[in-house]
RNA sequence: GGGCGCGUAGUCUAGUGGUUAUGACGUCACCCUGACACGGUGAAGGUCGCCAGUUCGAAUCUGGCCGCGCCCA
């Protein structure tokens, strides 16, 4: 009953109940339809039906129809089309002026793109689709990113299901099959950045292992090498045992988790009863221990040092030393020292050279191996391993006690094995050097962060920065261009692969097996995907950036090491402003993540609502720099919004003279229609705020003004307020002024939404008369075209609180709809007089009453009247002859004045405020009690007048 | 354990010393009004986490406490 409307013959399959899921608002929505009164409903059907039957020519102005509803899917591909065809968002290689220029974080090919990844589109297109409008220079890059680690782990999986281990593969093998995957997923990834309608300069496509990545990621490396920015050397590292790798501090996720502490006794080795108690949550690493330490101001252990030790099982002799490193309230104040599988334990036994040499007692898997592990535990993983330890230690009476303790876990961040801490040969980056300067770039300003207050933790990482394991033991990645020489032991580095070594000639070389940590490229991306290392055009004209778009997550990993490899590379700053979008949580709260599942695929909500609604949905009304949830509703909203201003444009456009010219700046005098002075008022504030809100990276208070101003001021107050002059009742230069002021404010604010909603504005924007091809290269409009008025303000603003006013009286009153009672008002001074005089029948017309009549201050409040009393003045409503008696309104308006006035008073009262505060804060509150009480008198007269005691 | 950040109607949120505390969603009531029910009109809903302090005046500044989140160890 809903949808047969009769306004639209063909079924809209959308509409049926039985083919989506409603929303439970719109389930609620529907059963309040069905019980809304079926016949009532029918009548008003039919009426329409009719309606829509009847020719339009009684306006006839315009042959442009446009859909009776918005529907994205009609129209989102049709303007990807044109835009594409009319390389629209091609960057000019040389153009005069401003520029403005972007990398697209590249997507890893991992997977699909999620919302975050929309999300931060939306934010990007914004300001690029602006900044284009505006006449710069605008290049937005795209690229894919292939993602290292998290790629070979995604087709590691999808390969173990079908029975492959990718282990067993040979190197090239493993490298075509995520090849291929890349390949797959680097489609689909293109395919919905087009989907969602990004103005991206896609002949500039990227991607981090192209010809171009390859020589950019070997320059650096390079260059890092021969300035001693990068060495090979034994380290502690992060290892994965599962993915047997080493990976960075960063891609560490630290948890906390429940474990058993042992309290384990070694033996003293002189056969003296007794012993040291350690306590350790890896008691299977004692096979490891060099010594037991103590801390030296420790007096219960003053006697134990220098003494020997026997490790249980291992049956091997240890010294008790000492070192400020142990702390001594730590379960017994002794720390077992297993320095190639603990990173506390190797400081420590560095700084006692006369230990022995620690043995490793785990492989690559972390499986128990070596010559100083038992037979009995050989081979057994980790966790097996601490159990039969444990079982083992307490069989042989060593085990004192076990305690349940919580403490924190690293885990891989792509595997989720725990990560087994490991002596390896490895590539490191020296960070301090390179830290510096992105540090100072930042605290210059040179660089901002939005919002600000990321700094500090930005700086406060960057100070304590750590150096940065780049090399990957697995096949998939950037090899590292370093070669060793068989024939003279020396390392070869260059640009291009040698084919003969540096140092000695020889033809013998081995390159080196690892490959690069992924950020070790993608670090470089602002000026790589431009050219770097060619002196590229782009590179000339498009770097540094302007600005740089990304989720806070990866600040660390990435935002940091891009400002780090710019100025290391290019002398200057990568980009000048970083702005951090939040992370987006489902409408339980919960963060969306890929490993929830709680992400819908872009795609989906594109196919459903838009990618318009999608995009607007992203920004509005949840701020995008704030964690915060995403769902229906707020797509929802969107959706509703964008309907809004179809409408808006099927309504203005039967008021569009054929051949009428596109909008040209407004002229108004001042004998101008209230309504139109209004509300270019209102558009040129709008559209100040909006251009200062994304000069300052606040998208959400663009997308809020705008939200607010297109809605609130043009849709609800202006329109219905132009609508008498519309329909031509007061002449007609007032018809034609107030068309043009309508086809302006429209044609503004749909430019205005085109960086939010291009798909949509570029539809209606083609339904108006327009100059040039497309609303996305269209010439940008300045918000001061529309004059500042505040007078006109003013007084509309007294024009609409009066309307209100009545109608709240006709609510408060229950006056039937189908009435129009008479109503006065007596205005609190004489410009509101003067307006209200001139309004009169807008006021009349749009409080649906039959008559408003202007009263004297002196006037009686007139009889069998409702009245209210307001800063404007006091609107008085016949009452229906029923109605309920006194009002309760007025009462609980008397209320809360007085006590405001009650509060003014003290204030004026107290000596101290009327001493020490600035004079002029003193006269506003004698003007405002002076005005309260006022108000509650004449609050006071009406009640009297009405016949109702007045309130104690 | 350390650091940083955040606590404002049922939910999300604006608001950096004087406002009758902003808006959206949700709620309630009325309404198919010649663009829009994915709509209109009106209303209700807040001791601005708690306690002290600074100030003539605090949602706003300071300190402490409580709660939540993130990062680091």
């Amino acid at each position: 009953m809903v949808r047969d409307r009769g306004r639209d013959p063909r079924p809209d399959p959308r509409r049926d109940p039985a083919d989506r899921l409603p929303s439970p608002r719109s389930r609620a929505r529907l059963l309040r339809a069905a019980d809304h009164g079926a016949r009532r409903a029918h009548r008003a059907c039919a009426r329409r039906a009719a309606r829509a039957r009847a020719p339009r020519e009684a306006t006839g102005l315009t042959d442009v129809t446009l859909a009776p509803r918005f529907d994205p899917k009609a129209i989102e591909v049709r303007w990807q089309e044109a835009w594409a065809r009319s390389d629209a968002f091609r960057a000019p290689s040389r153009a005069p002026g401003a520029r403005f220029s972007m990398v697209l974080p590249p997507p890893n090919v991992t997977g699909v793109l999620t919302l975050g990844h929309i999300l931060g589109g939306s934010v990007m297109d914004a300001l690029a689709r602006w900044h284009r409008m505006r006449g710069e220079a605008t290049l937005w890059v795209p690229g894919v990113d292939h993602a290292g680690l998290a790629t070979y782990v995604e087709v590691r999986r999808r390969l173990a299901k079908e029975g492959v281990r990718i282990e067993e593969l040979t190197r090239e093998e493993a490298i075509a099959a995520v090849d291929r995957w890349r390949q797959d997923h680097e489609r689909r990834i293109v395919e919905q950045l087009r989907a969602g309608g990004f103005s991206l300069d896609w002949s500039r496509y990227r991607y981090t292992m192209d010809a171009g990545s390859v020589r950019a990621t070997r320059t650096a490396f390079v260059a890092l090498y021969h300035d001693g920015l990068v060495y090979r050397g034994e380290r502690m590292v992060n290892w994965d045992p599962v993915l047997r790798t080493a990976v960075s501090d960063l891609e560490v996720q630290n948890v906390e988790e429940d474990a058993t502490l042992a309290f384990v006794r070694y033996p003293w080795a002189d056969g003296t009863l007794g012993g040291m108690e350690v306590a350790t949550v890896r008691p299977e690493t004692m096979f490891g221990d060099v010594a037991i330490a103590v801390h030296p101001d420790d007096a219960r252990y003053a006697e134990a040092l220098g003494r020997f030790v026997i490790v249980p099982l291992a049956h091997r002799r240890v010294p008790v030393i000492a070192d400020a490193a142990v702390d001594p309230t730590f379960g017994a104040g002794a720390l077992k020292i297993t320095p190639r599988h603990d990173p506390i334990d190797r400081e420590i036994a560095l700084r006692h050279p006369d230990l022995a040499t620690p043995v490793e007692i785990f492989d690559e898997s972390a499986r128990l191996t070596g010559s100083g592990v038992p037979a009995e535990f050989h081979g057994l993983d980790r966790s097996t391993a601490r159990a039969r330890t444990l079982e083992a230690l307490e069989r042989e009476g060593f085990l004192v006690r076990t305690e349940r303790y919580r403490h924190s876990v690293g885990r891989s961040e792509r595997s989720n094995a725990v990560i087994e801490p490991r002596l390896s040969m490895q590539w490191f980056v020296r960070m301090a050097p390179l830290a510096a300067p992105a540090i100072a770039g930042v605290r210059s300003g040179e660089i901002r962060l939005h919002p600000e207050r990321w700094t500090p933790t930005f700086f406060r990482w960057m100070e304590g920065i750590q150096d940065w394991c780049i090399s990957r033991q697995v096949p998939w990645g950037h090899p590292i261009p370093v070669s060793h020489c068989r024939a003279c032991g020396q390392d070869t580095v260059t640009i291009d692969p040698p084919t003969q070594c540096a140092h000695c000639g020889s033809r013998d070389l081995t390159p080196d097996p690892d490959v690069l940590d992924t950020w070790m490229t993608s670090w470089m991306w602002p000026f790589a995907s431009l050219g770097w290392p060619e002196r590229t055009e782009d590179l000339a004209e498009y770097y540094p950036t302007s600005a740089l778009v990304t989720g806070r997550d990866i600040v660390f990993f990435w935002v940091a090491r891009m400002m780090m490899a710019g100025y290391r590379f290019t002398g200057r700053a990568p980009f000048s402003d970083v702005y951090f979008t939040g992370m987006l949580q489902d409408e339980q709260g919960h963060r969306m993540s890929k490993h929830l599942g709680n992400s819908p695929d872009p795609l989906d909500l594109i196919s459903d609502r838009g990618a318009d609604a999608l995009r607007f949905a992203m920004l509005f009304p949840n701020p995008v720099s704030e964690d915060g949830p995403f769902g229906t509703s707020t797509l929802d909203g969107a959706r509703n919004f964008l309907t809004k201003v179809w409408n808006l444009v099927r309504f203005t456009l039967p008021h569009v003279p054929p051949g009428a010219p596109p909008p040209a700046s407004p002229e108004l005098s001042s004998s101008s229609a209230l309504e139109n002075r209004w509300i270019l008022a209102r558009y040129r504030r709008a559209a100040e705020e909006f251009d200062a809100a994304l000069a300052g990276f606040e998208p959400t208070r663009a997308a809020t003004v705008l939200h607010g101003f297109v809605w609130h001021d043009l849709a609800d107050r202006y329109v219905e307020v132009a609508k008498e002059a519309l329909a031509g009742r007061r002449g007609d230069p007032l018809l034609r002024e107030t068309r043009s002021t309508l086809l302006f404010v429209v044609e503004r604010a749909l430019r205005r939404l085109h960086p939010f909603a291009p798909h949509v504005t570029e539809e209606l924007w083609h339904a108006l008369p327009h100059d040039g091809d497309l609303l996305a290269t269209s010439r940008w409009t300045p918000a001061d075209e529309a004059p500042a008025d505040p007078e006109a303000e003013v007084a509309m603003e007294a024009v609409l609180e009066t309307i209100r006013l009545l109608r709240n009286l006709r609510a408060e009153e229950q006056v039937p709809s189908g009435t129009t009672p008479p109503a006065w008002v007596r205005p609190a001074g004489p410009e509101i007089a003067d307006v209200l005089a001139r309004e009169r029948a807008t006021v009349a017309r749009l409080a649906r009453v039959a008559s408003l009549t202007l009263l004297a201050a002196s006037d009686p409040a007139p009889a069998g009247t409702a009245g209210r009393v307001a800063p404007l003045g006091e609107c008085y409503l016949e009452r229906p002859a029923d109605a309920p008696t006194a009002s309760e309104a007025l009462l609980r308006e008397r209320e809360k004045l007085t006590g405001l006035l009650a509060k003014e008073r003290a204030r004026l009262t107290d000596a101290g405020f009327r001493s020490r505060a600035p004079p002029s804060v003193v006269s506003e509150v004698e003007e405002k009690a002076r005005d309260l009480a006022e108000r509650v008198r004449r609050i006071d007269d009406h009640l009297k007048a009405a016949g109702s005691p007045p309130a104690g």
